[in-house]
DNA sequence: TCATTTATGAGACTCCAGTCTTATGATGAG
DNA sequence: CTCATCATAAGACTGGAGTCTCATAAATGA
């Protein structure tokens, strides 16, 4: 099972398949929220489905577990009404985007790990929705440095605000989670004030 | 094969325990540059060495490649003479880091993976040697801020120039090599900027 | 040199991810 | 209702990480 042909679910049986999949999806959200970082062979038998079907729907472990992973769907997160000031937009979506990290790490944590696996994989299995949310957040920005700088920093903010920053303050420097969120809260804030002067290329 | 006792090189035939450890390493460290992950028993076989052996040697394939890994060793990365500028000698040594994770990023990559692996390791994979190289490159803001503050600038400057912020511009952002270096290169840049009026707590 | 300690080698074993084959039984078109 | 289609189940199989046992051979003290 290299590749699952795209319409697969489209042909066929759809309601069955559709049925199965969304099975396999709900047993392994379940254990996932439950903390742990299930095998294909558990999610598949808390589904009532045998580990070969599992397989068919999802290339990898990896694949079932990031297509489980609960997204939050929001298109915006700044609070209603959104504020003025460009720094409390910012971070705004800079203490959602840290928070929810927090909440999730065990989770964040095997993603970064199946990602950065041997095989390389043919889905992404990280998709960067924050990025649109801090890009959202620096409107106010666009006119004075333009579009293209937005954008870098939008990029900027995200990893100072990701996994992976975040694994790199716990593991390796050592600090307790809230100081792990205090120093990336200083990060957003340090970087859009400098950019405020001079914005990244 | 738990837990190696920690004198077990000190006790009984030191010398040729020292001499087979050091073979393992050196095979290793022969595989790892001609870049790819060797797995245990390709480093084993290339060192003429059994297996089961080398695991004596290393509990886990992570702790045979963190071994191997080639270290700097430098105690500083400063141009000599040090700049006296804080900008120019932080970004010093930023530069340094920055191309360092570049040129090695395949087994920087590895060593992370290995690091966020569900067995928990005894032995820290990953030392955050830089974050000295930092602490040194800001000396002359201690008087200024603090050496609490200077420690926490140092860590958000390690964690904007390592491995983990570049695998998320990567391959989350979609940059370029260069474009993932420039950026990093800002961050670091704004960070002190912002520390200097503002420095993290 | 001999005896004893002790590192090593050979190979079987477990566990997990992922693949494949074959047989069964549900689905839905006629 | 019937039957061909097609998703599924059962279970064997590969390959890699790590463990364990036991026999061998090399190092060292006498």
């Amino acid at each position: 099972m290299k590749t699952m042909s795209m319409d697969y679910l489209e042909s066929g049986r759809t309601r069955q398949k559709q049925r199965t999949r969304d099975q396999l999806i709900a047993a392994a959200r379940e254990l996932i929220t439950a903390g742990d970082t299930p095998r294909v062979e558990e999610v598949a038998e808390a589904a009532g489905i045998s580990r070969p079907t599992a397989y068919r729907y999802f290339a990898s472990q990896a694949e079932l577990l990031a297509a489980a992973y609960p997204e939050t769907g929001a298109t915006s997160v700044l609070p209603d009404p959104p504020p003025a000031a460009l720094d409390e937009r910012v971070a705004a979506v800079a203490r959602f985007v840290i928070s929810r990290v927090q909440e999730t790490e065990p989770q964040q944590r095997a993603m970064l790990r199946f990602s950065l696996g041997d095989v390389p994989h043919e889905l992404p299995l990280r998709k960067g929705r924050a990025i649109a949310w801090f890009v959202e957040a620096l409107a106010p920005m666009a006119d004075s440095i333009g579009d293209e700088s937005v954008h870098r920093l939008a990029l900027a903010l995200r990893a100072a605000c990701g996994i992976e920053t975040r694994v790199w303050l716990s593991d390796v420097a050592g600090l307790a989670p809230v100081e792990v969120s205090a120093l990336q809260e200083w990060m957003v804030d340090a970087l859009v004030q400098r950019a405020l002067e001079t914005p990244p290329t």
